[in-house]
DNA sequence: TTTGGCG
DNA sequence: CAGCCGCCAAA
């Protein structure tokens, strides 16, 4: 069990205590210990007992539990109140804007116990006569539920890929001659999906049986050819049976989206044929007179003039990507130290490392004052002076503040290679404002790349509003480097604007903001998103060399700073 | 730990 | 009814 994973069940209990109306004092202490469990340097289920009390922070009560957690996998006292709460109200505590109190007064005092039951009671204007409750609460409620519902059985495209493609590998090692393949949305690599699909020439029955042993599967039947399996918290796997013969002709034509075979079918005067029977998609192409379109551009049918024209870029891969640019360390909200950071990007083949630590305005992440700034300024001049020629940037993720100023005085902004402004605070802007806030943060000379744009958490939380083609304009006018931010929750720029932001000249950079060294490995999610967009390794900031970088900062520091007297 | 929204 | 205060939730 790791940290996280502790550090989870804590915060959960401490959640349940408040929402039970236990002593604050109680469930304080249990969200501190998550706090600190989540952000230990060392395992904890690596110690042995005597090391586990000694930790700063684990007293009597909380080192009992993580010692049962790490030993049986589970907590007594959580799994007791979990049975003491409804189930929906555990849904409830998903929705946005409700905390442990105020679900607990809607719980005991309307007697609500489940999502579908607080949504007709906010269409019966029952919350407003709440205490602590009014309308624009019970409109946010309304708000958030329809946002839930909306996302309601989707899974992120990291989760729902690792889903079929183990799915497909144990079906492969099973049944060695016969073909199976994800298709559809998956293949597609689009970021959220509720279905895996997957086609196969494999007999009906046969698959159907594999499934029927294991428990708490619903196989559903929803055409001929096509089954639905569904496994409770997992996406629901959407197996196409095909023949042998008309395997790679019908990945094709499920491949696509609905769009991109529409255009290949009709949108040009039947131009295009799908044969039945082909040895390969890529024969389907080239028969064609086409390029082959990589499966994550079937989106839309405007890339088949591309193919025809010979003219589609090479896609970016995740070999490309020669650097971290974007990462926290222990500094901040990171797990690892500045060393453990550089040492494990040396060993994951990176040329270099961009540091960049939470700035002081973002309390919660324990973000850096300027003196220990100064601090880790010299620590990553000693490292760096040891692990040469590797080359740790000093960076740091600026807040937009309010009113689009950046968290630090120019005299301070002035010390690191680079800044990378990013918002955190106050998402619930209008557009208008939102846009003025950012519009002032891209002008400002300091800023090197706008992070993360709109601060959406994919199936949790919506983008803040912004006009993205001001932005990108804005970007291109004032040499902003737009983040692709690899966290499979973010990919925020939308891949759908990697295009356009292309065609104005604005660079991108797919950026893991890493808080561990594990978080390297998002890069990959980055790269894939990226291809979506049409991204190549020419745009992409983190796939130029360390003297390609160096060059870059050289050029932006002179194009912006020209007229700036620090 | 702070900030903003709400009542 | 403006403005202040206190609570809650989010980052």
């Amino acid at each position: 069990m790791t940290n996280k994973q502790i550090a989870d069940q804590f915060e959960l209990l401490s959640k349940l205590m408040d929402l039970h109306g236990e002593n604050s004092f109680k469930t304080k202490t249990y969200a501190v210990s998550a706090y600190n469990i989540d952000k230990l340097g060392v395992e904890l289920s690596t110690l042995d007992e005597a090391e586990l009390f000694n930790m700063k922070g684990i007293g009597e009560s909380t080192g009992k539990k993580i010692l049962e957690l790490i030993h049986t996998g589970r907590m007594t006292v959580l799994e007791e109140i979990i049975a003491n709460t409804p189930p929906g109200i555990l849904d409830i505590m998903a929705i946005k804007g409700l905390g442990p109190k105020k679900i607990s007064v809607i719980w005991k005092e309307l007697g609500i116990e489940s999502v579908g039951e607080l949504e007709y009671a906010c269409n019966e204007n029952r919350l407003v006569a709440l205490k602590g409750f009014g309308a624009k609460t019970q409109e946010s409620i309304l708000q958030s539920i329809s946002y839930l519902k909306q996302n309601e059985g989707f899974f992120l495209w990291s989760d729902a890929v690792a889903v079929g493609e183990g799915i497909v590998a144990a079906l492969r090692t099973n049944f060695p001659n016969n073909l199976f393949s994800v298709s559809g949305a998956a293949r597609r690599q689009v970021e959220v999906l509720d279905a895996v699909d997957i086609i196969t020439d494999l007999d009906k029955t046969i698959l159907r049986k594999q499934f029927a042993e294991s428990e708490d599967v619903l196989v559903e039947v929803i055409a001929d050819d096509v089954l639905h399996i569904t496994v409770t918290m997992r996406p629901k796997l959407a197996f196409r049976f095909v023949t042998k013969e008309t395997f790679y002709s019908k990945l094709f034509t499920t491949t696509g989206s609905e769009a991109f075979i529409d255009g290949f079918i009709d949108g040009f005067n039947a131009k295009y044929k799908v044969p039945e029977n082909v040895a390969s998609e890529e024969e389907i192409f080239s028969m064609n007179g086409l390029q082959f379109i990589p499966p994550p551009m079937r989106e839309e049918a405007g890339v088949l003039n591309k193919a025809a024209a010979n003219a589609l870029p090479t896609l970016i891969t995740k070999a490309d990507i020669r650097s971290i640019i974007h990462s926290h360390s222990n500094y901040s909200d990171g797990q690892n130290t500045i060393e453990e950071m550089a040492k494990a990007a040396i060993k994951d083949g990176f040329e270099y490392l961009v540091l960049s630590d939470h700035s002081q305005a973002a309390f919660y992440a324990n973000g850096l004052t300027p003196e220990r700034i100064a601090q880790q300024h010299a620590e990553i001049d000693a490292i760096n002076a040891k692990l040469a020629p590797f080359k740790i940037f000093k960076s740091i993720e600026a807040d937009i503040l309010n009113d689009g100023s950046l968290d630090y005085s120019s005299s301070v902004l002035n010390t690191f290679d680079l800044v990378i402004a990013s918002v955190h605070s106050n998402l619930k802007m209008n557009e208008e404002k939102a846009m003025t806030r950012v519009l002032k943060a891209i002008a400002n000379p300091f800023t090197t790349i706008l992070g993360h744009p709109t601060g959406r958490l994919l199936l949790s939380r919506k983008g803040y509003p912004l006009d993205h083609k001001v932005i990108i304009d804005a970007c291109a006018e004032y040499n902003v480097v737009l983040e692709v931010n690899a966290h499979p929750r973010r990919l925020d720029l939308d891949w759908r604007w990697i295009e356009y932001a292309i065609e104005k000249g604005v660079l991108l950079s797919i950026d893991p903001d890493a808080h561990s060294i594990n978080g390297y490995k998002d890069v990959y999610y980055g790269a894939m998103i990226g291809q979506k967009g049409g991204l190549t390794a020419k745009h992409n900031l983190s796939s130029f060399t360390l003297p390609q970088f160096e060059e870059f900062l050289v050029n932006v520091r002179k194009k912006k700073m020209g007229s700036v007297i620090v």
